[in-house]
DNA sequence: AGTTGCCACTAAAACGTTTTCGTGTTGACA
DNA sequence: TGTCAACACGAAAACGTTTTAGTGGCAACT
């Protein structure tokens, strides 16, 4: 087992001080020409390689980033890390990742651990529970430490920082005008509580649309689901209120979901109650991933870029992070465009 | 902006020694106990953390581990990491991404940059470019240097080290007798090149299958996808190859599928060539995931638990990391057990 | 009174770097 | 010959901890 040479031993081997041997790895011009090659070619030798943690200790910066997701397993939220990754790597930064599993406490306690040195800042998406508690004080301490936050779709407006967001309301709308374009009459909305700002959002911009088109609102046919923060375990529950739904409003022909989940399902459900799609019913979803893309039949949905949010994300904390002393220039929140893919469940 | 106190300006503002706090906020029974009162009120006040860069510079480890595999948008890793993240943050651990994206290049940066210090162990999946090209040095060198690593999943043989796995072969044999069982008397297999390991394994299983009921194998019915490293971004090409093989085999009436993609895939164009399923043909596919779960009609797969591997990696790699002075036991190679869940696409 | 032992605390080293400030040697120049 | 600059290098501090090895004072014991 070789160990990793530090500067010291290389410093004894060479007979030369610690100094010296870095000075000569960084090209210094204090350091003579044939010392340097002597240094370097000993360094290369033994592979050395400058210890990370030391380095992070003496600059009180580590160049590594924190993710805080509500859970990992969702293709939305991998496709972001994916993109923060992309470019974290190419700025020479690492990524560390932390799950709140839709829980505060672990948010919290993620929050916590890599708040003492171990990242640089902080890249978040707000679990659910910590939206509908509405307590943001680990939030806000954190920012209060000096340590830059930057938030991706699920956002918190009463906290100042960066922000990467979608517009979806306007997204919403078009989706849903999309719909009405396709000849629904009567369209229906699967969202979730209002806690969770995109669900609001999304149904907001699901009423503009009718508004807009003069089509009475009927509250019957916006179904919030309550997930209990945790989609996953739940799926019987969760077919069970669409399916008590869909009873309940026999005559929709056009569905707009706020994720591909929701949306899946409602298509399992109307199939399973004989209705044929896209000709009885048509369905749109937003966030799209691979479900979206081999559900049968393969359905329409809007795109939220997810890679680009993650790439933009990074992006503004990475600026932040490089020139935290100069000007404090105020936040931004960067919207990302999104965009219909349509396929085959509308017509 | 709070800035985090460090030990010296507790020890400064309460005017005792530096060594005094520490060894008061660790409750040694060197200090008084008003002292102690003292430092720890004041600690609390001022929220007080120790930094955990020094920590890991003193101690040699950093209490993180890296993970590194090929794509982090795929549900079986993402379930993996999420098993790992919760053993690993449950014994104090922190969790470091690394996305090889399937590159040789990109794994050996990976492997080199969090080798620094930044981590004190690897829990490796490892990437397709990297098995097809048989060089495994940076994975000697790593741990050569000390750096335990555990492999999951995609493993290699010739690397001493602890690995996790599934028993490819024993499951695979078992999900194509489900097949013949269900009455297939023509079955085909869609898997990858023979340089994944796994592709290779899952393959021989068929084999023996076939073999132990005295079917004779049709190599023609043996379909190895090419996907050049990167599946996701070669769809088309992909639904093509699984095309020319339904018309070249005709007969085919069950297909073992080695992942999800491949399976659903073979679906669509097969419910395109107007077979039903699974009346005309059945299919089982290999991990289990949502694409499985919300397919038309739902995939019968062969679950993996990949919850469960990231778990046992965690522990196998925190385990030796733990008592890395003991006695150096010999590397283990677990076997997670997997499980058929029967769904609609087998009779 | 002198020794011993305990108590409560401090000094300093160590982890691996980078960087500031010296410092001794050389050569050139007046 | 004496002065100065340039050169090539070293010592030491600093980042924030923990830990080992003291240290001074006091009480108890002989």
């Amino acid at each position: 087992m070789k160990q990793k040479p530090t500067l010291k031993v290389i410093a004894r081997e060479l007979d030369v001080s610690v100094s010296t041997v870095s000075k000569a790895l960084r090209d210094s011009k204090e350091i003579g020409e044939k010392t340097k090659e002597r240094v370097k070619a000993f360094a290369k030798l033994y592979n050395y390689r400058p210890n990370n943690i030391a380095l992070s200790l003496k600059n009180k910066k580590t160049k590594t980033l924190g993710v805080i997701i509500p859970e990992i397993v969702h293709h939305f939220f991998t496709t972001v890390i994916s993109g923060i990754e992309k470019f974290a790597n190419e700025q020479g930064y690492n990524v560390i990742v932390g799950l709140s599993n839709e829980s505060f406490d672990k948010e919290v306690i993620n929050l916590d651990m890599l708040a003492n040195g171990s990242i640089d800042g902080f890249i978040l998406s707000v679990a659910k529970e910590t939206l509908s508690k509405q307590d943001f004080h680990h939030i806000a301490e954190t920012i209060d430490q000096g340590i830059p936050i930057v938030m991706f779709d699920r956002v918190i407006d009463e906290i100042p920082c960066d922000k990467v967001i979608v517009d979806d309301v306007a997204t919403s709308k078009k989706a849903v005008q999309q719909l009405i374009n396709s000849g629904c009459k009567k369209i229906g909305i699967i969202s979730t509580m209002d806690y969770v700002s995109v669900g609001k959002l999304r149904t907001r911009g699901y009423l503009e649309a009718l508004n807009h088109n003069d089509i009475e609102v009927d509250f019957n046919a916006i179904l919030k689901i309550d997930d209990k923060f945790h989609a996953a375990t739940e799926h019987e529950a969760l077919e069970k209120q669409i399916e008590i739904y869909f009873e309940s409003n026999p005559e929709v022909d056009g569905i707009f979901a706020v994720n591909e989940i929701y949306a899946i399902t409602a298509m399992k459900i109307a199939r399973k109650l004989g209705k044929s799609i896209p000709e009885d019913i048509q369905f749109i979803g937003f966030t799209d991933g691979v479900l979206s893309q081999h559900a049968y039949p393969p359905l329409t949905t809007v795109s939220q870029h997810g890679f680009e949010m993650g790439e933009e994300a990074a992006r503004l904390l990475i600026e932040r992070l490089e020139k935290q002393d100069e000007e404090t220039e105020s936040y931004q929140t960067v919207v990302v465009n999104t965009e219909i893919v349509e396929r085959e469940t509308t017509k």
